[in-house]
DNA sequence: GCCAACGTTGGC
DNA sequence: GCCAACGTTGGC
């Protein structure tokens, strides 16, 4: 069973389209600057699956994606503190999952999106993987199997 | 654009 | 090690 994790982009500065765009080579998910984001990056690994979620503006889940490479040293960062994982798009949501449509959700409620509103990559459990896909008109079997 | 929440920094 | 100041995130 794939670990399940949300990330969050400003569509204005990477948007859920460049992703897709960027096709079976992925991006660097690079510029997190939080150590518990970090951690969390370091424990992804690969075929892991991962709500892309929009911040800021639009403010919804808009597609799944999946860890295409482990957590590694960020080019740019001579500091060696921060990293960042590779990751590519899997599918869009069939419907977009809207935060105040995750908010309504009494089984949702405990989920770090809510909480933890501030945390840029956070885990997701099972129960609300799933739950978030239903509401998204998605198979959760049919991701597994890539 | 505002501001609440929260993480980080730095003076003591 | 405490905590005030400051910076950033992200919803509204």
């Amino acid at each position: 069973m794939p670990g399940y994790w949300l990330m969050k982009s400003e569509p204005d500065a990477f948007s859920w389209d460049m992703l897709v765009a960027k096709g079976a080579q992925g991006e660097s998910w690079d510029g997190v600057r939080n150590y518990q984001a970090r951690n969390n990056m370091r424990a992804m690994k690969i075929g892991d699956l991962a709500f892309f979620y929009h911040s800021n503006e639009g403010k919804e889940i808009v597609g799944v994606c999946t860890i295409i490479a482990l957590a590694h040293p960020e080019a740019k960062d001579d500091s060696g503190t921060w990293e960042c994982v590779d990751v590519k798009a899997v599918v869009p949501m069939p419907r977009r999952v809207s935060l105040s449509d995750v908010k309504a959700n009494p089984k949702l409620e405990k989920m770090a999106l809510v909480t933890s509103m501030r945390l840029s990559v956070q885990p997701v459990k099972p129960d609300e993987w799933k739950e978030v896909c239903r509401m998204g008109g998605l198979d959760p079997k049919k991701l597994t199997a890539k």
